[in-house]
DNA sequence: CTCGTATATCCCTTGACAGGTATATACCTA
DNA sequence: TAGGTATATACCTGTCAAGGGATATACGAG
């Protein structure tokens, strides 16, 4: 059983994702969006699509794409029992996010 | 700059959190709770570390690792946008996991 | 200092998966 | 029908990460 995780772990399948949280989109349009190559667009899709995560409606030639909210609620719900760890301490995250920016930019490991 | 995403898609470490949501642990008490090799909890481990989601305290030969909720925070932040796909739908998940549930017990795909 | 315990690290093998290229399929228009 | 557009699939290849086993390190007890 693939793990809605382990779908998400792909940074092209979350902006397309994150993409049709907007609106529903055709193929064409989530390639010249996100700027990936068309073949490798329908492939995340694929993957995304018997996980669940997107279900496809034909348009003529082209297929358009939507959301489907179930495998996130999923993960949602999986996350639920950490969320007493910082509700309450809103700017945790935004010290987080700061610091790894501060990595990724002067960063050389050990 | 490893996502949180690639991080959790690891089964044994997304147990290693659900575990030490609970209270910090050693590291042989998350062995022996989750039936894991030890050498394989201290590389999950080392990774979880390095990717801020625990941190170890010394206590003589023992580790005691504990939660830090900020990357978990970055999960839940990038999870925002699509809530409202299911805010005020509260039981689309159960019958999610219904049908999964389902599908890998009779399950032969095509 | 030696032995047992607790944890980390090294090396190696194996499997999964993403990207690229080429090609197939489906539908539309003329 | 032919040619173009839109999308999907097959095959190949390189990369990367997880697991296993052996071993190293650190600490405590006696």
């Amino acid at each position: 059983m693939e793990s809605s995780f382990t779908i998400l772990a792909e940074p092209n399948r979350r902006a397309i994702l994150s993409l049709l949280a907007t609106s529903e989109r055709s193929v064409g349009e989530i390639e010249s969006r996100l700027r990936i190559p068309q073949t490798s667009v329908s492939k995340h899709l694929r993957v995304l699509r018997e996980a669940g995560f997107v279900e496809a409606r034909v348009d003529a030639q082209r297929r358009i794409y939507r959301l489907r909210p179930e495998p996130l609620m999923e993960v949602d719900a999986w996350l639920a029992p950490f969320r007493r760890f910082w509700t309450g301490h809103v700017d945790a995250l935004e010290r987080h996010l700061d610091r790894m920016e501060q990595r990724s930019t002067k960063g050389k490991k050990r």
